[in-house]
DNA sequence: CATATATGTAAAGCTTGCTTTACTCTCCGC
DNA sequence: GCGGAGAGTAAAGCAAGCTTTACATATATG
């Protein structure tokens, strides 16, 4: 699934570990988040959207999307 | 986490087998979901979001939500 | 050059999400 | 009373998400 956390993450100047910080999860989890090696959970998801204050669908695309 | 699934999938008058079917899973995991068991993953919670046609926080609270 | 910061990646291990099969209970209609 | 539909739940097993530790590479700055 794509998702466009690393966009957001550096128009903030943060780094992977501020952010995972942030987060409260690893800095492997967001990195791999951001290399899309795997789908973040629904919590952390909404964690995510919430930091950056945006609706989670304009974060990550929805599954089957073009 | 809460979610509103139950209400959503009542007031189209589907049940819980309907549900899992449109969307590609179990009944048991429609189940489990409802009755909170666990959460959704993401990729399953935007197709949840996109069949009911309505942005996902307003089917699943965002953590630590009051 | 040496050290620090940022990122990528890997392995092992635990937890969560989802599956299949299967059994239970309730409610409704006949 | 019986049968079927809808719902709750359980166990076993596989897949995905996340952790810690660790090492590698690049870039920048003293």
């Amino acid at each position: 699934m794509k998702n466009r956390l690393r966009n957001l993450r550096a128009s903030r100047q943060w780094s992977q570990a501020d952010l995972a910080k942030a987060l409260g999860v690893s800095r492997q989890t967001i990195n791999a988040i951001e290399t899309e090696k795997y789908d973040p959970s629904l919590p952390l998801a909404l964690k995510i959207a919430r930091l950056f204050e945006r609706p989670l669908e304009t974060i990550f695309d929805s599954p089957d999307d073009p």
